[in-house]
RNA sequence: GCCGGAGUGGCGGAACGGUAGACGCGCUGGACUCAAAAUCCAGUGAGGCUUUGCCUUGUGUGGGUUCGAUUCCCUCCUCCGGCACCA
């Protein structure tokens, strides 16, 4: 037996890894040739030598035009904190597997990288430690590119994009006077959420939970009413919610489906006895003559004309009271359902009826018309109401079995229309249309869909990000930067502490300008844009990011888009994918991209935890340090772990035991690999390793398919170990041996490349083994000779005998009739039934 | 409340409706060593027995479908994520 000593001095992981990121650099392996050098390059592409095993024709695609096979895998790009994390490897990694194994598999593929660099972070941080900004920023860039590399990933850093670049944001300006001119950015003001520790407003999507807190810094948000800019996103609320095509995980769109909240509805008018009317919004028109009263938010303006003297100072004190409530008290629906009557009082349009109004704060005035028309009978709100203020509640829809003695709460689901005008008498579902119908031919309103998303507020108080190319002009009013005037330079010398208002305000050289229009004295947007802008796009960058003359290059947009596979984390489900659909859809209808969606195939990998289980963080002190792990066992060591560990999208606990073992599957692999085997005259068949590699070469592509690289992992830690065996037999000194040594470097190449390149070379390859086909297997080669047939007695084993792989049923029935341990068990009971499943198992019933 | 997802050994996790627990960690025993580390070999769900072996039981709960269910269907429980006075 070979001796640890040795075999782990032979596999020395630090040497061995730079030597080959050194050769990979040297060769430019990994960059993707613009498009009009396509040709040269396709040419150096090698493919492989003829073998029995890897066939030119199998090679799937290999050898055809690459050029129509083209492969964008895509990885969600980071923001340069300063070090690389842990979490970043478990993103990247396993994204670089995928990007490898498609590259074996004849697609030409594209693997960018950049950095995601405006934003709050680098403020926050530059303004602790006294340095600016952008020198933090590079500074970090410069550090994560090197960290990066560790990795021994396949990025192509010559598609390299930096948000933070003017060559860069020149771009997201334009994009910014693009939708402006389509009336897709405007300005508005109205109530924003406002975080009071970043000192600046927040998209509704960046505030999350029930206590409406800033989805940065967890302080909880306030509500300001500020003029500030919008993208109009939700003139695409319809189309976001179409999927169609997308290989896109069932979560991520019931998350954007229940984020953009669509209500399919009636919007229509009520006249108010005293002179006036207001608008209701009801998803439940086939309700209609269940309206027992109406509400109005607090807020609505028309509260105080309709209010009666009598009753002014019981509105008055509760409006009082309402301004005093907190948004989130107001929204929490565990709250007692408060509210009072206003005097006034509406005509039911269709049956003439009184109904009281009444003011009360759980109609909010954001959503809808801001009123309603209160169902009690069939809203759990209304009956709430109306039971704590002895309004009458009346039902109009009846359910298959009826109700009980009483209606103890309200029924909302579907049923017959009962004492309900001409509508008596019909189901609910059809009495919803017909109502609506009525209310339109009465001309007192019409279907209507809200949609609970709102539009994108863009504009932050902060310094480090994209200024925003608008001039304001006292003569000319507000006026995009012309496009030859972009970028719009962010200047370095600001005092960039937030305080709430915009720092690029404070600088006088910034602010102050020349109208573009009538080149009069004007001032400069001084808000800068939400860094999700400039990541709206980059992945359109990275196409030709040094292009000076467009946004991208048609003929490279054409080549790669859309994003064949995406991967990241499921954070960015309402935020950034959402963002970039809508971003997208409106480059789409400016005529500059093909094609509905971007990303045609998404995937969310879990997170890694700490080992104690929590996520890791420095304060609990469980961060992993991924170049401490490198330097003492090597990237491939990591790399594999961190794909081991389980599957992909759940992400887990770190366990510095359970990368001890990767480490020992590695110096395995070296071993069978690379040093001479021993071959002593031991037992074993050739016919034995030709199935094993088959079979390995089989389960591993199906694994790496499916992106179940921890399955995958575990079938090679099987083929190492059986080849360990093997080695020492007269099979490792047949041919067959160096194949099976070749098929391990294929086979690891996307999961550990550095070592699979260095098995590669040992069995005597010039060139490196990133460039060959994914080798191809034999199904009838990859199947066992003979089975292990499982005997059952009414459904339990009972006996399991070794037989051929081919044997016909009925010898196996027959076998398993004779088997001792089976009769034992029949007894003296007869069979009644005999199943057999064909070279797997015979279930005997008595 | 609504919508997603998940519950399997001491741990991470495997299992086209067909041998539950692959692979790895840990643990136990052995080999090597003066010793240890490393490495290698063997064992390792639980309970039991007449212990070279065998039996029972076991995938959150309770039912169902089936010759056979971790897998399919229904009920409930727990956990994670999203949405939620959205009319």
């Amino acid at each position: 037996m070979t001796t640890g000593v040795t075999r782990a001095g032979r596999y020395n992981p630090r040497e061995l890894e730079r030597k080959w990121q050194e050769r990979w650099a040297a060769d430019r392996l990994y960059e993707t040739a613009p498009v009009r050098a396509q040709d040269k390059w396709l040419g150096s592409v090698s493919v492989p030598s003829a073998s029995p095993f890897c066939s030119r024709s199998e090679a799937t695609g290999f050898t055809a035009d690459r050029s129509q096979n083209k492969w964008y895998q895509l990885t969600m790009l980071p923001y340069p904190s300063g070090d690389l994390h842990i979490g970043h490897w478990y993103a990247m990694v396993p994204a670089d597997a995928r990007a490898r194994f498609f590259r074996m598999n004849g697609r030409d593929v594209l693997f960018p990288m950049g950095f995601d660099s405006f934003g709050l972070p680098a403020e926050n941080a530059a303004i602790q430690r006294g340095i600016h900004p952008k020198t933090w920023t590079y500074a970090n860039i410069e550090r994560m590119r090197g960290q990066l590399r560790s990795m021994g990933a396949m990025f192509d850093w010559s598609r390299e994009a930096i948000s933070s670049d003017a060559a860069y944001y020149r771009w997201t300006q334009w994009f910014f006077l693009k939708l402006f001119e389509r009336g897709l950015a405007y300005r508005a003001k109205g109530p924003a959420n406002f975080c009071p520790k970043c000192n600046t407003v927040l998209a509704n999507e960046q505030v999350v939970g029930d206590e409406r807190r800033c989805d940065r810094c967890e302080t909880p948000v306030e509500i300001r009413d500020l003029t500030q800019w919008f993208f109009k996103i939700t003139a695409y609320a319809e189309e976001l919610l179409k999927y169609d095509g997308l290989e896109w995980p069932d979560r991520v769109i019931a998350m954007q489906k229940n984020w953009i909240g669509k209500s399919v509805g009636v919007e229509f008018e009520w006249k108010v006895k005293s002179g006036g009317a207001f608008r209701v919004f009801t998803t439940r028109p086939d309700t209609l003559f269940g309206v027992t009263f109406a509400v109005l938010a607090p807020e609505h303006p028309l509260v105080r004309e309709l209010t009666t003297a009598d009753r002014r100072a019981d509105v008055d004190a509760y409006l009082a009271a309402t301004r005093r409530v907190s948004e989130i008290e107001r929204l929490s629906t565990k709250r007692e359902r408060t509210g009072v009557f206003t005097g006034a009082s509406a005509v039911h349009p269709f049956t003439g009826a009184d109904v009281p109004i009444y003011i009360a704060d759980y109609v909010l005035p954001s959503y809808g018309t801001g009123a309603i028309m209160a169902v009690p009978a069939h809203d759990e709100r209304d009956f709430d109401f109306a039971k704590r203020h002895g309004i009458p509640i009346r039902v109009v829809i009846m359910p298959d079995g009826g109700f009980g003695d009483r209606l103890t709460e309200a029924y909302t689901g579907d049923g017959a229309m009962v004492d309900s005008g001409e509508f008596t008498g019909l189901a609910s579902t059809e009495g919803w249309t017909r109502v609506a119908e009525a209310i339109e031919r009465k001309g007192i309103g019409a279907r209507k869909v809200n949609f609970r998303l709102r539009d994108w507020l863009v504009s932050r108080q902060r310094y480090w990000g994209s200024p925003i190319p608008i001039v304001y002009c006292d003569r000319c009013g507000t006026v995009p930067v012309p496009e030859k005037d972009l970028p719009v330079r962010l200047p370095d010398d600001v005092e960039f502490r937030p305080t709430g208002d915009s720092p690029l305000g404070r600088h006088a050289a910034f602010l102050n300008t020349l109208c573009p229009k009538c080149a009069g004295p004007a001032m400069r947007e001084t808000d800068t844009l939400d860094t999700f802008v400039c990541s709206c796009w980059y992945f359109i960058r990275y196409l030709s990011p040094a292009n000076d003359a467009a946004p991208f290059d048609a003929a490279e947009a054409k080549r790669w888009l859309p994003v064949d596979e995406y991967t990241g984390g499921i954070e960015h489900a309402c935020m950034h994918l959402l963002y970039a659909r809508f971003f997208w859809k409106a480059v789409r209808d400016m005529g500059l991209v093909t094609g509905d969606e971007p990303f045609k195939r998404l995937f969310n990998q879990g997170m890694i935890l700490g080992e104690d289980g929590e996520k890791m963080s420095k304060s609990r002190g469980n961060v992993i340090d991924p170049d401490k792990l490198v330097a003492e066992l090597g990237a491939d060591a990591v790399r594999v772990f961190l794909m081991f560990i389980g599957p992909w999208e759940l992400g887990g606990p770190w366990n510095s035991r359970g990368i001890e073992g990767c480490v020992r599957f590695l110096q395995r692999a070296h071993v069978v690999g690379i040093e001479a085997p021993r071959g002593s005259d031991r037992e074993a068949t050739v016919r034995e390793l030709e199935r094993l590699i088959h079979k390995t070469t089989k389960t591993v592509t199906r694994d790496v398919s499916a992106f179940q690289f921890n399955t995958a992992i575990a079938v090679l830690m099987e083929y190492v170990n059986d080849l360990m065996k093997l080695r020492e037999t007269a099979v490792a000194r047949n041919p067959l041996w160096t194949r099976a040594r070749e098929v391990l470097a294929l086979l690891l190449a996307p999961l550990a490349p550095h070592l699979a390149d260095e098995i590669w070379a040992s069995t005597g390859k010039a060139t490196s083994v990133h460039r060959e086909a994914w080798p191809t297997y034999d199904d009838a080669l990859a199947k066992d000779d003979t089975v292990t047939l499982v005997v059952q007695v009414n459904g339990k084993v009972r006996d399991r005998i070794d037989v051929p792989a081919a044997i016909p049923e009925d010898d196996a029935k027959k076998l398993a009739l004779a088997s001792e341990r089976v009769l034992a068990f029949l007894g003296q009971k007869p069979p009644r039934k005999v199943i057999v499943v064909p070279g797997k198992l015979v279930n005997i019933v008595v």
